[in-house]
DNA sequence: CAAATAGTGTCTTTGAGACACTATCGT
DNA sequence: ACGATAGTGTCTCAAAGACACTATTTG
C-alpha cells in the first residue's frame, strides 16, 4: 500500500515537472468590504464578458509568473480603488476543479478594508444584506461570507475595526463600526472599558453640531 | 489614473488568457503533526533531488489539472501517512516568487492531526524543538511555524486536540494533549471543569497500572 | 500502608454584561 | 430650559485561576 502510493507519487511528479501535465491558473480576488450609510458594503464589478456575463463578480486579477500574490493583490487593489497602503490579509485559497467553466481556476482570496473617504468614488458598493439576495459569479457569494465571517470573528481579537475609520475618530464612530461589523448593539460603558487600552487622546474634539462635542482619539 | 490602471489591468488579462504568460506550477504542502514522547512533532521527508538535496522538508505533492486542493491533499497524505479519514485544514497560500529556485511554485499549506497509532510507522518525524535547531528547504520552516502557531490558537476555541488521541481516552491523556499544545501546564480541576461539555462518559475504566485507575472518555 | 496517579470542592480574581446616572453642546 | 448626544459609576454574574483536599489502584 504505502509503496504502491510512493511509486505513483514519485511518476506523477515527473510527469508534471516534465510539463506533460497542464498547469492550473492562479488569480488573486479580493473582497474589498467598507463601511458606507451605516452599513457594511463590499465592492464588486459587473462582468462584461462570459461566463456570467452582466453578472456581478469580485475584482481579481491573474497572477503574473515574477510577481508575489501580495503584489498582484496589490496591483488588484491600485486598479479597483485607485489607492495605495490599506489594510489587507490573504483569507483562503479556492481550488474546486468546476469553480470556473471556462478553465481551471484557482483563487487565492484576500480580505482588504479601507475607509469610505479613501475609497474611489467609482467603486460600486453593495451591502452585505444586498449582496444575500443577489446571485453572483463563480464561487464569490460564498468567498464573500467566508470574509464576513472573518471579519466578525477578528474585531473581537485585533484591532481590524480601526481600519475602516481615518486617524482620528470619536468613540461613538468607533462603536458603531464595532457594531456593525459583530451585528449587535453594544453598552456604550462597556464598550469604552473595553478599547481604552488601544486608544489615545488627542487634545482635540468635534464642534459645531447641535449637542455634546466628543472627544477625538487616534489608535495607539 | 484610475483609467490608466483599468486599461493595464485589461491588457494584462487578455495576454493572460491568451497564454502569452507562463503560469505558475501549484504545489499542496502538509504540516502533519502528531503528538509522540510527550512532545509534538512533526512528519518531514529527506529530499533526494535539488534543490536542497538531502535537507528535510515537508511532504508535498503537485496539483493536478483535475484534481481540488482537498483532493491533492488527500493524495499527499495518503501517500505519505497511508492513511484516510484524518482531520486536515487549509493554512495558507505561500506565493513569494523566488521560493523555490527553479520554478514559480505558489504553495496551498494544509495542517493534518493525526493520533501516533494510526501513522505509518515509516513517517520520519520530529519535534518542534528539533526542528527550530534544524534549516530546511524552502520556506518550509515558516510554513511549519505557521501552523505551530494556528494550533496553539485553536486548541481553545475548537475540537482539535481530540485529534491527537484515539476515540477513548482519559482525562488525563487529555489534559496532557492540551498542555502539549499551548506549551504550559493547567489545572487539573478547571481543565476538568472546561471540558465537561465535551465530552461524554463510556462506563469503562483503565486498568493494570500501579495507581488509581482512569475514565475513559469519548468526545460528545 | 506507601507510592503514585485520579478525581473533587471551594475561594479568589477577572472580565463581560446591564443599567442608571451625569455632562455639555446648539437652539 | 430642552432636545440630543457624549461620557461615567457601579452592581451583578459567570468564567478563569489557584490551591487544597479526598479517592483508588498496585506492590
Amino acid at each position: 500500500m504505502k509503496n504502491n502510493n510512493d511509486i505513483n507519487e514519485k511518476q506523477f511528479l515527473e510527469q508534471y515537472s516534465a510539463d506533460e501535465y497542464e498547469k492550473p491558473s492562479v488569480a488573486v480576488d479580493m473582497v474589498l468590504f467598507t463601511i458606507d450609510e451605516d452599513t457594511l458594503k463590499c465592492a464588486l464589478v459587473k462582468r462584461s464578458e462570459h461566463p456570467f456575463k452582466d453578472m456581478y463578480a469580485l475584482p481579481g486579477v491573474f497572477v503574473g509568473i515574477e510577481e508575489s500574490l501580495d503584489d498582484a493583490l496589490k496591483r488588484g487593489i491600485a486598479a479597483k480603488a485607485g489607492l495605495h497602503g490599506i489594510y489587507f490579509e490573504q483569507l483562503y485559497t479556492w481550488g474546486a476543479v468546476d469553480r470556473d467553466p471556462r478553465m481551471r481556476i484557482i483563487s487565492v482570496s484576500y480580505l482588504a478594508l479601507v475607509p469610505k473617504e479613501k475609497l474611489d468614488t467609482t467603486a460600486e458598493l453593495y451591502s452585505i444584506d444586498e449582496i444575500g439576495e443577489m446571485s453572483l459569479a463563480f464561487d464569490h457569494k460564498k468567498i464573500i461570507e467566508y470574509a464576513r465571517e472573518r471579519v466578525k470573528n477578528k474585531v473581537n481579537y485585533s484591532n481590524i475595526a480601526f481600519e475602516f475609520l481615518s486617524e482620528e475618530f470619536t468613540l461613538p464612530q468607533l462603536q458603531r463600526v464595532y457594531e456593525i461589523l459583530l451585528d449587535k448593539p453594544l453598552y456604550k460603558a462597556n464598550f469604552r472599558k473595553k478599547i481604552e487600552p488601544l486608544i489615545t487622546d488627542t487634545e482635540k474634539m468635534t464642534s459645531g453640531e447641535a449637542h455634546r462635542p466628543s472627544k477625538l482619539y487616534k489608535q495607539k
